[in-house]
DNA sequence: CATTGATAACAGTGGAGGATGTTAAGATAC
DNA sequence: GTATCTTAACATCCTCCACTGTTATCAATG
């Protein structure tokens, strides 16, 4: 009766091409639709629909005839494109993050990719609690059995799949957690930033309802800001990036008395 | 892009199979599993696998050799039994429900199957504000664009796919519904009843938070009763139930001022 | 101990839905 | 106005997964 937890991933050849294509783009920095048709051995409607795709996640930006890397800063674009290709990274984080987890314990989830990759591990950490305001981390926990499941109520954000707001808030004040794994999109030396108010409100108010916070962060979110400082990253207990992460930055961290931890990316992801 | 939110049946061949199967044994009282395979025409294992799940659902129970109906009390196996099959009954309700909703409302929806059908039929009513304590629905409505989703937190009850307890309660009662719609297990003709407190305390707490409540009621509910009281039938606006209500029940609540609709069954849903 | 029933494990099958291509209609640049 | 690009709509193909059957092992009855 052991499941998987995984999520039900598209077929591969979609999402591999999508991510050549991008790839592409970004290197020549524009180029026109009937040569990424050509070059893929796919109908024109199919890139279209591609490069619809990868301008919906912000990746390009579409023009008559063919597609650029998003002007504004080619720096995000790469950042964006990155974000979707961290698989490996985040499961390497969140291995680790699950070596924290002790049954019994209240874990708080918030609404990121990396903290998915965690709650799929918890299967086997069962009894626990589970308190989370992400509808994915909801469906995935909600199918296992002997985990306690708290969700976290609130509106709706279709752009994040999750439960923000004013009740979300109330929600988390009234309840205290062992541990809180968070991620955010960019850390800095010294804070952790985030570019919705919203979402700032929500992971600040996690903080103060758990007693142990973890922050998991992938490399390619290193040395960045975004508009709304979070929080300095000492009032986290443990901050958790992967074997990527420039040492140089590590040691900066370090400095200045950041309790980091490496994941080391498994070589071999298949031999489970 | 009009995508369809009915939810994804299993094949019918299973399920019709398994309704026969429950219909048979609750006819005959008791059956060998080797008869059923081969009255139906299928592996014995087939049969094993669909008895399993006829007994996790309380309407059989096995013994060595095959099955005979729940002893405890035959009439509780029927409706078990009849609970699963009210498909068209409850559709037709929710049509009727339906058409109490306005563009721009604020309508609540409590966990059961009745409600979640009216869920299906939200996705034309946008703009529209939905707030569930009830998983499915929330799944539902969180593809829906332009749908406003508030969900309720609170604890998650597997064997009801729905959030509960005091979070929930205290979630509800900060917020005001234009519509309620609700269901319950069991109406006498002066109460609503249901077997379990911890909803009867959350769908109060609905009922005071929303402006008009609506009771949805399939006719293999009437004139029953179950261990908990809920609220009398003149505390809601509106009851709805379908065409099979017979017609002296109907007309004893009407005599006690209870505001009863009837929704006929749609002979012909494939015509939509 | 023998016989029958129950379950576990693996393989085959069919159907549903997603992805792609084709065609035609609509939009936009020149 | 024309040519080119884009999108909408439909048909087709393919893949995944739930369902079923078969076989083999395990449990229980007598």
């Amino acid at each position: 009766m052991a499941r998987s937890f995984e999520p039900a991933v598209s077929r591969n050849s979609r999402g591999d091409r999508q991510n050549k294509i991008a790839e592409y783009v970004l290197r020549e920095g524009s180029v026109s639709a009937s040569q990424l048709a050509d070059l893929f051995d796919v109908s024109l409607m199919t890139v279209h629909r591609d490069l619809d795709e990868l301008e919906r996640q912000g990746v390009v930006r579409k023009f008559r005839g063919g597609v650029s890397a998003q002007p504004s800063s080619v720096f995000e674009s790469n950042v964006a494109y990155r974000l979707r290709s961290a698989q490996a990274e985040k499961a390497a984080i969140a291995q680790h993050a699950r070596t924290l987890v002790e049954p019994g314990m209240a874990v708080m989830l918030d609404d990121s990719t990396t903290t998915l990759q965690v709650a799929y591990l918890l299967d086997d950490a069962a009894p626990l609690t589970v308190i989370t305001n992400f509808l994915e981390v909801i469906k995935t926990v909600s199918q296992m059995p002997g985990i306690r499941l708290i969700s976290l109520g609130g509106e709706y954000y279709p752009t994040h799949d999750s439960f923000l707001g004013v009740p979300c808030i109330e929600a988390i004040e009234s309840l205290r957690a062992d541990v809180l794994f968070t991620s955010t999109s960019a850390v800095s030396p010294t804070h952790a930033f985030h570019q919705e108010q919203e979402i700032v409100l929500v992971k600040r108010a996690m903080m103060r309802s758990a007693a142990r916070k973890v922050l998991l962060i992938d490399h390619t979110k290193l040395s960045g800001t975004a508009l709304h400082q979070l929080a300095p990253l000492t009032d986290f207990d443990d901050v958790v990036v992967d074997g990527g992460a420039p040492s140089d930055v590590v040691r900066a961290l370090r400095d200045r008395r950041v309790n980091v931890h490496i994941a080391e990316v498994d070589p071999n992801p298949a031999a489970g």
